[in-house]
DNA sequence: CTATGTGCTAGACCGTGCTCTAGGTCAACA
DNA sequence: TGTTGACCTAGAGCACGGTCTAGCACATAG
């Protein structure tokens, strides 16, 4: 049972990643690949499947917060090969801190715009009843300046 | 019961907000505060327990990833006074569906992360005991290159 | 009176992560 | 053979949100 070789061009791998060719171009030139880019005979990017998989992470990484640096890091691991990987293991796993914190900050800031929102869909209901608009108690946000 | 007319220098506020001066003078500038800011006979900036207030949830609103120019159009509707509190309302949910959203989108990647950190978790207790690595199969980011 | 601290303005600069342009190469197809 | 379309490089430009600098004004303390 042979893999099957399949390669793809940068405009291939742009449709199948939603990044923009710019944007692959980039990502190499940064180091994002866990390894050096083969090229045709006309110097064209060729990208393995292994690329595309790893650029379906890349993308995750990306709108999960983790810096081109951090990604960059984690590539070199990745393209060093085994015996690496609690390196790997460390990085991810401090990623995986700065994201459930950004949850937690965002659950957070939640919280304050729900209750400005429940603020306002009772003045917006008392407003449209009888144009009246109790003392604010909540602080800026909930009633008017000064 | 007057409410005491408590005012605060640029610096008490940078203190209390945990902004710099350098980017409550921004703010200032970019109109992010519900109305002019007073000057004293110095011309310096004087805040008032309100601005300060204000300020606060202007750091949760930045926290939460509202665009400045969002939260300028916010303080307008404020300044403005009573009678717009439907668009306020309306600005609310729209950016508290933002959050909601971003906050499913990095659940999702932590789910992601959480799965290769499992993965390196069990691969590094393999190493450390025998130095063995099985096949890869979870994708690029799990094993070696090609 | 002068030194220190705090504030002021205008405007330059910065990091991050794209995004786009100019000018060129190459393959494939009519 | 010529035209089209995808690709190449180098480098500029951009949006965002600060952050910092230069040069100056003012008030208060010693």
């Amino acid at each position: 049972m042979l893999d099957t070789p399949v390669d793809f061009s940068i405009g291939q791998v742009a449709e199948r990643t939603g990044l923009s060719v710019h944007t692959l171009r980039l990502y190499e030139r940064e180091g994002l690949l866990t390894g050096r880019l083969r090229r045709d005979s006309a110097g064209r990017r060729v990208y393995t499947e292994w690329d595309v998989q790893w650029l379906h992470n890349c993308t995750k990484f990306r709108a999960s917060g983790m810096p081109l640096a951090t990604i960059r890091r984690l590539a070199e691991l990745v393209g060093e090969g085994r015996g690496n990987e609690a390196e790997r293991l460390e990085l991810l796993r401090a990623h995986r801190q700065r994201v459930q914190d950004r949850i937690a900050e965002l659950q957070d800031c939640l919280d304050l715009i729900d209750n400005k929102v429940t603020a306002y869909e009772a003045a917006v209901r008392q407003g449209t009843a009888d144009r009246l608009w109790g003392t604010p108690s909540t602080g800026p946000g909930t009633g008017g300046r000064r």
